[in-house]
RNA sequence: GCUACAAACCGGGUUAUCGCUUCAAUGAAAAUUGGUGAGGAAAGUCCGGACAGCAUAGAGCAACACACCGGUUAACAGCCGGUCCUGAUUUUUUAAUUGGGAAGAUAGUGCCACAGAAAAUAACCUCACCCCAACCCUCUCCACAAGUGGAGAGGGAGAACGGUGCAAGGGUGAAAAUGUGAGGUAAGAGCUCACGGUUUCGGUAAGUAAUUAUCGUGACGGGUAAACCUUGUGUGCUGCAAUGCCACGUAUACCAGCGUUUGAGGGCUGCUCGUCCGAAGCUGAAGGGUAGGCAGCAAGAUCACGCCAGUAAUGGCGUGACAAGAUAAAUGAUAGCCUCCCGAUUAUUUCGGGAACAGAAUCCGGCUUACAGGUUUGUAGUUACU
RNA sequence: GCCGCGUUGGUCAAGAGGUUAAGACGCCUCCCUUUCACGGAGGAAUCACGGGUUCGAGUCCCGUACGUGGUA
């Protein structure tokens, strides 16, 4: 099992699969569905076609945490646990043909921890893995 | 050695695993390999430049900034050295360190609450003297009701008003016309004199100069220019979201105003001028589209070391180095060990917690603010040893 | 990134360098009323913070903190 896994796929985090577009960030912002799950909030729409199955953004208030140190650690530590657990969701995606735009907000007033981060991260992938599943059922 | 102050510098290290940015090589591609990757403040955006556009960057006014002296620089309100004034600290007290200031108040205008006679023209009160009415005393003459009245002369007394002196004094107040003593006077006064104080001008000595010392001469009329202002010097305006190019895409409908050679409007400046564009549209309002890429953009007032000039800031020469370039925005995450700090336990140790301030966005020179801990140097104090 | 503007009771705010810092709404205390409301009397301000100029700063100057606007 264990083998399996380390030698199936790296897991990365290029530059295709950053959210990037201003115009797709504004469509998504104006119409795309969204979710709560403290400390995040997630925004997420399904796109058009696009150069990767999966498109990521992650944000900090610059409300809450006005040092520009913060708002790095946090999103590092964002970006990093979202790597490590995208895996199962690009997946599904890729194998029916859909694109997906997420944007992740941190709403928490604390600088959280490494740990924290990783459950909140899996339990939000966890629950978008379900409505894409739902929307490939709802389009077959 | 310890303590205090000041200046300069450093501001975690290492191993493993998994990632990100960018560059190079290989490859058809996927990718692989190798290099590269935050700061002293990257911050605040407070000054000064470079660079770019605006006409070739022009003129005047306005506006803004600066202001002891010398040096330094691409430039500056910075920095270095010095002079004077003023506050704070310290038993080196005629000193040291440090904060703030220093063009002009004799160019003009304004303001100075309350209090006070008065806040700047010197007025007012008070004071002294002169003039002088009432009044008092004495003498002479006249009248009669016989001790009073009137007139005149002399003397005393000196109110109010007025005149002269206009100087000192006048409970205040942050601030009131140079302080003390003597002379002088009707009373007084820098009115005069002596010793001082502040200051203009001139001479001499020192210094590049600010200035200092000293001599002579004159003056002595508050404060405020971080009030307006005057003088001198400087600044054209806008900023890399500047600007140039490529790609993609749309629509200018309706309304209002001005104008069509008698010149609307525009060229990023508050106004005026000048100048250029403009042979017909322009502006406002409302609406539509795009918000992708490349250049600008990483070799420079660059950095490190050494030598030389200079008190220093800084400059010159030589050698070596190439040192982030992202764009919803990389420079990281996790674990262990070392180092340091705090707490508990304490011969050692062990356990727990923590790792200063803080993250490039066109680039430099400064300033300001934040900063755990450490290193070095200098000065002062103190103690011990030789 | 670049360029501006502001900060006065709980809130909205006025305030030519000069006595004890207007006003409105709200809050608290007391009076009136059987009680509430209305009405009356009174109270509450480190003028964001730290320096400086001045005899004297909410006001003028410098710095800091916080808030806020514009700009392809």
């Amino acid at each position: 099992m264990l083998k399996e896994i380390t030698i199936e796929q790296r897991l990365t985090f290029k530059k295709e699969e950053k959210l990037k577009s201003r115009k797709l960030i504004e469509v998504l912002f104006k119409q795309g569905a969204s979710f709560s799950n403290f400390p995040f909030r997630v925004l997420y729409i399904f796109s058009e076609k696009n150069i990767a199955p999966l498109q990521t953004g992650f944000a900090v208030s610059g409300k809450n945490f006005k040092k520009a140190v913060d708002r790095n650690r946090i999103k590092r530590l964002m970006r990093e646990a979202y790597r490590l657990q995208k895996s199962s969701l690009t997946e599904t995606l890729k194998k029916h043909g859909k694109f997906m735009a997420v944007f992740f907000i941190y709403t928490g007033n604390k600088i959280p921890e490494y740990k924290e981060v990783t459950e909140k991260m899996q339990s939000a992938l966890k629950r978008l893995n379900k409505i894409s599943d739902e929307a490939i059922a709802a389009d077959t």
